[in-house]
DNA sequence: AAACATGTTCCAATAAATGGAATAGTGTTT
DNA sequence: AAACACTATTCCATTTATTGGAACATGTTT
């Protein structure tokens, strides 16, 4: 007989010292202006000893460094162990020469993103030869209610587990046009569901547009979309609907290659 | 009274459990190839039942994931980790507009890497319009002995430092014009230390050549440089030379920049 | 110089990691 | 289909690292 445990008690898994450890490196890789000893005791809410043990060990694992006024900054070994995670990625290895190609086809910004949790984590991105800003955006996470990408992909969900990611959104009005509730989003995620495609209509940014399609991958492994984004002064809505038939058919590539990459007989 | 610790030891450095669970997860980002669990155990050498716990460890904090075939791959969790780590450094923000004019002076791809350890890691990057991959090398570590980046970062250390450094090095020649042995490349780094100053001719990879000039932070916090990287048959080994003037002024306004960034007192 | 804030070290109590072995699960061969 | 080999997971007494309160440094302000 099942124990009948609390279903949204996720953060409950037990994952030993690891995990304390790096709750604390998050908690500074978080914060947005470094933080010294006392600032993480603060927030960390864990006795001295233990914690100034904790971070002595994230310093000697190169995760973070402790600069010369003892402020906490964050090493170089994580950005050595994410390429790694980046560039072995077998599913953005499969998608990137189709969003090359959908660069091409649009001369716009294209997405990669995938659902991570509640929230969309940019795996890879195309730009336009102007910004020449180099993965800037890549790893970043962006809330699903207000990006075209994560309207897209949770509409990928099944009902029961769409309806668990609703209930743990808080909806902030990011612009004018920023969907305000669960029920809002919930009828945006039916229309996408009928069309394919979401659209971003300066929801999460105010001037900027964005055409998304949904990645069906088949198995539930990448809950994932694509999309393209630019500035609305060049970008009009009818503009986004001419799209949309080729953000959905780069969608529908990438799932294909991906389903032949996971082998034939699966 | 100092205790004569043995200098060579910098792996004994304890970091507990935790460092055991980092060193798994080392392992398996560094397999060329997805693992399963056998080949984890194979290859960390611990038992079964203590490896099984860390590997649920990493897999329940998103670091790792497990596919249907049983075989570990990196989550999505580093790639956020990474993101915070890069977006927030403040060396590469306070570098990269001059990147960005370094590039536009010359046209190929410009290059910030930083030394940690005994390699290089390349934290920014700014590429021609041409090639469109992403942030593909940010992350990225190589070697110092081949590269104009590495011969330039270490041309900055205090002698004592560099030998220790030269004595960890093991020459793998890439290219008949690999530095072959840490005596060629002492005599090298000399002659950068004079001119302030690297090349790369073709030492890395067959076709490709690079300018590169260390960066005098001051202090020795980041040991860094940047370069100017293109193919052999559009730059000649005169045009390197034409370019070290730019390459290094870029550098010392980095320098310059960054020293204002700890402030002024400093 | 005293009071204070911050960072570091110490060590008995405690909780977690360890690791050998038994068990469960998977797919392959006869 | 049963036996087999291989792999993954669970169990639990032992060992070890973590815990956390308090004492000790260190540097800064009043």
């Amino acid at each position: 007989m099942e124990p009948v445990t609390d279903e949204t008690a996720q953060p409950a898994t037990d994952t030993g010292t690891f995990g304390k450890v790096l709750a604390v490196l998050d908690l500074v890789l978080s914060a947005d202006t470094p933080l010294r000893f006392k600032d993480v005791l603060q927030l960390a809410g864990q006795p001295r000893g233990t914690l100034h043990r904790q971070l002595t060990h994230l310093v000697s694992e190169g995760l973070l460094v402790v600069g010369a006024d003892g402020s906490y900054t964050p090493g170089l070994r994580l950005l050595r162990l994410a390429h790694r995670s980046w560039s072995q990625n077998s599913f953005r290895t499969v998608a990137a020469p189709h969003l090359l190609r959908l660069h091409a086809a649009t001369g716009e910004t294209v997405h990669l993103g995938v659902l991570s949790g509640s929230d969309i984590v940019y795996v890879d991105k195309v730009e336009g030869q102007q910004t020449v800003r180099m993965g800037s955006q890549v790893g970043k996470t962006s809330p699903v209610y207000c990006t075209g990408i994560g309207k897209a992909a949770i509409a990928l969900l099944p009902e029961a587990e769409l309806e668990r990611l609703l209930s743990t959104i808080r909806f902030v009005r990011h612009t004018p046009a920023t969907l305000a509730d669960a029920a809002a989003l919930r009828a945006e995620i039916a229309t996408v569901r009928q069309s394919g495609i979401a659209f971003d209509r300066e929801e999460h940014e105010e001037g900027i547009r964005c055409v998304a399609a949904p990645i069906r991958a088949g198995g539930k492994e990448p809950v994932a979309a694509i999309s393209v984004t630019g500035p609305a002064y060049r970008i009009s809505v009818d503009q986004l609907d001419r799209w949309s038939e080729v953000v959905s058919g780069c969608a529908a590539d990438i799932a294909r290659d991906w389903r032949l990459c996971l082998g034939p007989g699966r």
